[in-house]
RNA sequence: UGGCCCCUAGUGUAACGGCAGCACGACUGACUCUGGAUCAGUUAGUCUAGGUUCAAAUCCUAGGGGGCCAGCCA
């Protein structure tokens, strides 16, 4: 008996195996490169946004996954701003981008990088490869240089400036950077293959003049490194050992090799991963801005946008969105998330940690002619059914009250299990109520009011004798805090925006709805902006910057899952 | 049309030549003073065709499908 073999060590071991092995293939890399040795066991990443735009859940992921490895192997991710293109960077995305990672949960420490930091460095480097006649200046023009490149199946040709003298391309690097020659004019370009297969091979532009206001070098320059010459250098002096990116930079990645290796400097290991695509939005920086643009959304940060700070307005929390980034994996296929993905990770995060309230957003009248007119009762309501520890609040009750005009219907279909004529519901904390009598209005025929009764023997508490099929929620009018609630809906109607046509025509009109009528617990009274709420049986809601102490302004972060609903629908489809 | 990359249940992602697994969804049931949450269960997959091998999702070849590249954008 006791000698049969404990299988525990074993099956234990066998899930850390598994665990082990279900790490993305990035983690994996970098796993086999600490066994190696490879960087000395150092495990250093970047997040490097360009500040032209606000950061989005797709920069989330990214961000995630940078920080989350350095965090995981216990090395360092630094915050760098690709600022190599001084017409299209400003100081507000900066400053936007680091609350955003910041908001995100993660901390760069000290090392805030520009790669304006390493125009001076990139600048001697170019000199280097001048000297190494690995580069010359070239002064064919923007459509010059087009023509000469070629094409995807024809290789291109030799630009008739590539082969002047090391002294001459000296002197005319040096006279561009001095402001000798109108933008444009001229380019310093490296020496490569005007016949490979990669494009980006075909002596691809490393200088451009450019007579503009860097947001940091002010008027200092007026050439700029392209994005090319500056991002891996940039990597390398940072002792980056991983220079995670996007799929679209494979075919860059032997162009930066080939720097790295001209130069001789620090080699970081480039690696691709699939970006995020999510159902029924856009992520694109061009379109984005362009919503923004042509007013379309109301800003950055109206809630309907996938951006960080428009997430955050419509209630996102940083957790969730995390929660989100684990969840959706990191691999190189192309794919697409469901929304839903997302929706999902917030209502989890936020079920476990939003107090419950109730609130009304199409309110319908009820009368209890039953309850004495002058009556008031303070009702213990539980804060958060998942967490005993954030404990009760009483909420009055009394003769008048809101209910949901949804939790009533005069010739109720099967399986409806709200209120009817005739029927009983029970008022979540509070009585069991029938519904008595139904007044219209006499001239449209719309339901005014309804007049129940309430049972006393069925306050909530006491022993019951009986159960009723619903529950439903409710608001006291004398008591009732009005308040305004926007919900939202997707911002485009079909789940891949521009696939069928121009993607404005894929808008969704119905994106938000604002309701001025409605009505929430007096609790809720001076909620702070920010704060997250559970209204019973409808959704989450954050409290909008719009509101003020006695009007607040609550967004719909997201709908409960709703299962009527779902009946609903598959029986109409039906 | 040239080059590079990718293709595993509905979706996303593991399995690294040796039993195709996990998550989410969907469906069924239990429970419920939120038609929420929770719990239990069911469902369903290696793009195709050849080859190598005792053994292929995995390696090779061909085909199909998808993505990226012809900015002095990033």
């Amino acid at each position: 008996m006791a000698d049969s073999p404990d299988p525990a060590p074993n099956a234990d071991k066998d899930k850390e195996k598994a665990k082990e092995a279900r790490a993305h293939f990035i983690e994996q890399i970098i796993r086999a490169d600490l066994e190696s040795g490879k960087y000395g066991g150092r495990v250093h990443t970047r997040f490097p946004p360009e500040p032209n735009g606000y950061l989005h859940i797709g920069h989330a992921k990214s961000i995630c996954l940078n920080f989350g490895l350095a965090e995981k192997f216990g090395g360092l991710c630094n915050l760098r701003f690709d600022d190599t293109n001084p017409v299209k960077e400003e100081q507000e995305y900066v400053e936007a981008i680091r609350d955003d990672v910041r908001w995100l949960g993660f901390d760069w420490g000290d090392r805030e990088f520009y790669a304006s930091d390493y125009f001076e460095q990139l600048y001697q480097w170019a000199e280097k490869l001048i000297r190494q006649g690995d580069a010359y200046v070239c002064d064919l023009s923007a459509e010059e240089i087009r023509e000469y490149r070629g094409t995807l199946t024809e290789p291109g040709r030799e630009s008739p400036y590539r082969n002047r003298s090391v002294e001459e391309n000296l002197d005319l690097f040096r006279r561009m950077r001095a402001g000798e020659f109108p933008d444009g004019s001229r380019t310093l370009r490296a020496k490569i293959d005007m016949a490979s297969p990669n494009l980006n091979l075909r002596d691809p532009v490393m200088y451009r003049i450019l007579h503009a206001e860097h947001h940091r070098t002010g008027d200092q320059w007026c050439i700029y490194p392209t994005y090319d010459w500056a991002h891996g250098q940039s990597d390398s002096i940072e002792g980056i050992t991983h220079s995670i990116c996007t799929l679209e930079f494979e075919n860059h990645r032997p162009l930066y090799d080939w720097f790295l290796d001209r130069l001789g400097v620090h080699h970081p290991q480039q690696i691709e991963f699939a970006r995020l695509n999510l159902t029924y939005t856009v992520m694109s920086k061009r379109r984005l801005l362009e919503l923004v643009q042509e007013g379309h959304v109301r800003g950055w940060d109206d809630p309907r946008m996938p951006t960080i700070c428009a997430l955050r307005r419509r209630g996102y929390t940083p957790e969730s969105i995390r929660a989100f980034a684990e969840r959706i994996g990191v691999a190189k296929f192309n794919s697409t998330i469901d929304i839903q993905v997302l929706e999902q990770c917030l209502r989890e995060d936020l079920n476990r940690r939003a107090p419950r309230a109730m609130g009304v957003l199409d309110p319908l009248k009820i009368v209890l002619t039953n309850y004495p007119e002058d009556r008031v009762e303070e009702l213990e309501a539980i804060n958060n059914p998942e967490d005993p520890s954030m404990g009760k609040r009483l909420v009055p009750f009394s003769r008048e009250l809101w209910i949901e005009r949804s939790d009533f219907m005069e010739d109720p279909p099967r399986k409806f299990f709200r209120l009817a004529p005739g029927r009983e519901v029970r008022l979540r904390y509070a009585y069991i109520i029938r519904c008595d009598e139904v007044v219209h209005d006499p001239k449209t025929g719309v339901v005014t009011e309804l007049r129940c009764s309430y049972d006393p023997q069925t306050r909530s508490g006491m022993p019951q004798q009986r159960k009723v099929k619903g529950t439903i929620h409710w608001v006291s009018c004398a008591h009732a805090l009005s308040a305004e609630v926007r919900l939202y809906d997707h911002l485009f109607r079909v789940p891949d925006p521009g696939a069928e046509r121009d993607w404005r025509e894929d808008l969704n009109p119905q994106s938000e709805e604002v309701r001025t009528n409605c009505f929430v617990e007096p609790s809720l009274r001076g909620a702070d902006v920010g704060a997250r709420y559970q209204f019973e049986r409808l959704g989450y809601f954050c409290v909008d910057p719009d509101s003020t102490a006695d009007h607040p302004v609550f967004n719909r972060s997201v709908t409960l899952r709703d299962t009527w609903a779902k009946i609903q629908k598959k029986e109409t489809r039906k």
